[in-house]
DNA sequence: GTATGTGCAAAGGTTTTGCAACTAT
DNA sequence: ATAGTTGCAAAACCTTTGCACATAC
């Protein structure tokens, strides 16, 4: 996460968000880049990535997958969901936690054949919260992202 | 995805398979292979990476986030879920659907702060579905995962 | 004037892969 | 016998960062 500071608007900044605006693909950072490039030939890919970060932060766009930390892996394979805690990135499960996803609605709104989800828990675990890690810290992280 | 191919049952394959099991944390590749390591001091960490792979895709284990895909940026900030394209990764948006994701109970369950949910459908799309690239491809990819 | 932002290039971290030797079937 | 697997090291890949210069406020 970022520090605090005071945001400029750079013609950088303001044209990969343009770009993000205008398409409805859901591009990885060196699509935006290439994306941009069109318009901004000088444009760096650092520059992308790092405004990519802070427009997110911001909460103007949204950062699809992965969110934060690495892939990990689970021994366990009967279904359950998981928790995963947005200090420590430690993930907890949810053995006992029935959730009605709606895939035929999913699949009749896109004519995708839905052959299952991920859903996933955002918060703060008790460790953490202890330590006074609180939300506050990790706001625009919130819902929907998927 | 891995070819189709005869898995035979190797000394390490079983070692991080087992360890797997045995714990309850949720660990990236690295933690695997320092959990391993213990049992047996020569296995490499491609060896770790490889067996992780083709046990997820026998469904003995559970891969957590990422799923396959990099991280994707959406522009659209207005709360809507995704859906994602098992076969060509593509992103598709679903503005118009809405899930109830009862987050207080996770937070009962588990002592957590719950601040957001993350969920993703996953299927295959129209067009690759057109072109023969079904499910049938992409099953160990199925429900729960988050 | 100064904090913020940029381009460039190098570094960082994770995951994948080529290869020759080894092993389960 | 032979297809699958391993260890090792190198490569690939994605993302972050240090720095000197530029720019918005």
């Amino acid at each position: 996460v970022q520090d605090l500071f005071k945001a400029r608007t750079s013609k950088q900044r303001q044209v990969i968000l343009d770009e993000l605006k205008r398409v409805d693909s859901h591009p990885t950072a060196d699509e935006v880049y290439l994306m941009v490039r069109q318009r901004m030939p000088r444009i760096s890919l650092g520059t992308v990535y790092r405004n990519l970060e802070i427009l997110a932060e911001q909460g103007l766009i949204q950062r699809l997958d992965g969110g934060p930390g690495r892939r990990r892996f689970d021994g366990r394979v009967e279904g359950h969901y998981h928790i995963r805690c947005l200090s420590c990135l430690r993930v907890a499960d949810l053995p006992d936690l029935r959730v009605s996803v709606p895939e035929d609605e999913a699949a009749a709104l896109t004519d995708f054949e839905v052959t299952g989800h991920a859903l996933e828990f955002l918060g703060i675990c008790p460790e953490c919260r202890r330590q006074g890690l609180g939300a506050a810290n990790h706001d625009a992280e919130a819902s929907y992202g998927g």
